[in-house]
DNA sequence: AGATTGACTGCAT
DNA sequence: CATGCAGCCAATC
């Protein structure tokens, strides 16, 4: 029973980023372990309100949200950052040195 | 069972 | 800085 999916072992990493801060995809794969950028994209699409896990909180290497193929997610995580106070540059990208999260810093 | 796709990343051009 | 390509692996068709 320890192993509940490689899904419940992103969302528990996730749930670590605080406010106002950020991680990769890339990151957040790493730190789960044995899975890869795109696995962690995948469970962040399957994410429901009841898992209360803060999808938003991750972005995309270049310090940018990642646009979906549809929806409008996307405007739906930018504004959400911005309510935790992430300021975006002019190209709607973010400083990963100010904002990216230190694990465990 | 094989092909395609995707909220990615790193390196090369 | 923009594009392109290979590697990645679960989900979907």
């Amino acid at each position: 029973m320890t192993d509940r999916g490689y899904r419940q072992r992103v969302y528990r990493v996730v749930r670590q980023i605080p406010p106002g801060r950020v991680a990769t995809y890339g990151q957040v794969a790493r730190l789960a372990g044995g899975c890869t950028p795109r696995m962690v994209g995948f469970a962040m699409a399957s994410v429901t309100e009841h898992d209360a896990v803060p999808w938003h909180r991750v972005l995309n290497s270049r310090g940018e949200v990642s646009e979906r193929s549809a929806g409008d997610g996307a405007a739906r995580q930018r504004r959400l950052l911005r309510a935790e106070g992430v300021r975006f540059d002019r190209r709607s990208r973010l400083d990963l040195d100010e904002v990216g999260w230190l694990p465990r810093g």
